[in-house]
RNA sequence: GCCGAGGUGACAGAGCGGCUAAUGUGACGGACUGCAGAUCCGUUUCCUGGGGGUUCGACUCCCUCCCUCGGCACCA
């Protein structure tokens, strides 16, 4: 089966098909680290971590490269506010950008480059295109010439240029030559930090890095170009018209956008106050909630965020773990042979799943394809029965088909010595009980449930699980 | 004004030119149970925004209208 990707320059889902054969050159926008990273870089970030996952599990080799824009007038802004060095700003807030996306499991990419690194490159980059003639300098600043580059305009976005102007904010600024024109580089105000450059004290302007960053870590053309929706005008317009005006060639291949998030339907904003940083969901809700809900919806739709349905993706959450959880508690025959119903149903499963994430990464029929799964595991434990072999292939489905999805990817709670130890008390827990003595039965599952351990009696036996 | 996405059951949210229209949540009944929890079995609800067209047949394709959300030079 082949994999469709709907791509923003056509508007339409296309066959997906690399340029380097086996190879995926992949580049997705990176965060302006002035701040904690919200729940909308969560959103993107998984989406295309998960996008990368799938690839990966085609049998494709992915490049995978996200930038940091660590120099820019905000992390300015927030090193003047707090009183140190904007480069001690951005350092930090790469931690903290990397310390919370680990915990949604979005896993690093190949590279992960820097402007302030690139400095030199950028520089070339934008003196070859002023020798082009498709940019010109004006008292210390570069700008591009978007004329000179005008059929790009639209190809992403699909308008006008006349269309844009009239809802447009645009600033005019007396040394462009025309409005639309944008910073390839700007000249330092005093006090700024800035590099040395052939137009004096400067630093790149913000479309500048994306284009030479990836063109020197991924080549000319890129397979896959990714962000969020509201990057397609202006930021990756005009990515294409620098990088296609200084390569010559087309720059990338396949254009996914990400949908945005909005708080109980509202757009969030940090001027209407409904803005949430990934520190504070995750103080609330666990990681692989936060996960699954964002899962749970097609990447490029709008996702409402709201706490009744991230308390929904809780309890849906509870439910795929339960059945993970129990297929490694489960008592069984210890025969490795796989049962025909077993093996049909995985194939079922695995067989939805990836007719779901052919169809333009449809994450949420891979879910779907989870819960079936977990769905025939809980009902064959329930019937009893089941073999060593049963337990391992659905165990290891969950892993293979949730990993994609970057869910259950830890080891079900059974075989250490913590299960060995609530496996022992339970022991006298049970002979407690068959004697009646529902007190000290009781106490022993009351203390277990304040050192965090929930104990329950299954049709099959102990059922127990760790719960902060 | 222009561009994009969308309108499916109590809620969230998929799919498909004709099959009981997924999956999750919720509600109800039953099983299991000392209690609790989990789980299982069953039930519950829309024939898919309004209108028109194509078709033997459309929720699915086309047109039109209405409505919602988002973008339009800071933004994932």
């Amino acid at each position: 089966m082949a994999l469709k990707v709907h791509n923003t320059a056509s508007g339409e889902l296309e066959e997906f098909r690399p340029a380097h054969g086996n190879r995926v050159h992949m580049y997705v926008c990176g965060p302006t680290v002035y701040d904690f990273c919200h729940i909308g870089h969560a959103r993107s970030y998984v989406a295309f971590d998960t996008i990368r996952r799938y690839l990966e599990y085609k049998g494709y080799a992915v490049i995978y490269l996200q930038n940091f824009t660590d120099v820019d007038d905000k992390i300015l802004k927030r090193a003047r506010e707090t009183g140190r060095d904007p480069r001690e700003v951005s350092r930090f807030f790469i931690d903290a950008y990397f310390e919370d996306m680990g915990r949604l499991g979005v896993r690093r990419a190949n590279f992960h480059p820097r402007v302030t690194d690139h400095i030199p490159e950028i520089i070339a980059t934008v003196r070859d295109l002023v020798d082009k003639k498709h940019a010109y300098v004006a008292d210390g600043d570069v700008f591009f010439c978007v004329t000179s580059m005008k059929d790009v305009v639209g190809r992403l976005s699909h308008q006008k240029l006349e269309d844009m102007l009239v809802g447009a904010r645009v600033e005019p600024d007396e040394k462009k030559c025309d409005p639309i024109d944008f910073a390839l580089w700007k000249r330092s105000k005093p006090g700024e930090p800035g590099w040395e450059s052939p137009w004096g004290q400067g630093r790149p302007g913000w479309h500048i890095e994306c284009s030479t960053m990836s063109t020197l870590y991924l080549g000319n053309t890129l397979d896959i170009h990714g962000g969020g929706m509201d990057l397609i005008f202006p930021h990756h317009e005009s990515e294409i018209m620098q990088s296609e005006a200084h390569t010559g060639e087309t720059f990338a291949r396949y254009w996914l956008h990400n949908g945005f998030i909005n708080v109980n339907k509202e757009k969030m904003s940090k001027s209407l106050g409904n803005f949430f940083t990934i520190r504070e969901v995750l103080a609330r809700y666990e990681p692989e909630v936060v996960r699954l809900f964002l899962v749970s919806t097609h990447y490029r739709s709008q996702i409402d965020f709201a706490d009744t349905l991230l308390d929904e993706a809780r309890t849906a959450r509870a439910r795929l773990r339960n059945a993970y959880d129990a297929l490694g508690q489960a008592r069984d025959s210890g025969d490795g042979a796989v049962g025909e119903e077993t093996a049909k149903a995985i194939e079922a499963s695995r067989t939805r799943f990836v007719a779901g994430m052919d169809d333009d990464f449809n994450t949420r029929e891979a879910v779907a394809s989870l819960f079936d799964l977990a769905n025939f595991s809980n009902a064959l434990l329930h019937k009893g029965g089941t073999s060593r072999g049963d337990r391992e292939a659905l165990l290891g489905a969950f892993r293979e088909l949730g990993g994609v999805l970057g869910l259950l990817q830890d080891r079900p709670q059974d075989a250490d010595i913590v299960g060995g130890l609530v496996r022992l008390l339970d022991e006298v827990r049970q002979e407690a009980r068959a004697r009646k003595d529902y007190a000290t039965s009781d106490k022993i599952r009351d203390r277990l449930r304040e050192l965090g351990v929930v104990v329950e009696d299954g049709a099959q036996g102990l059922r127990w699980k760790i719960q902060k």
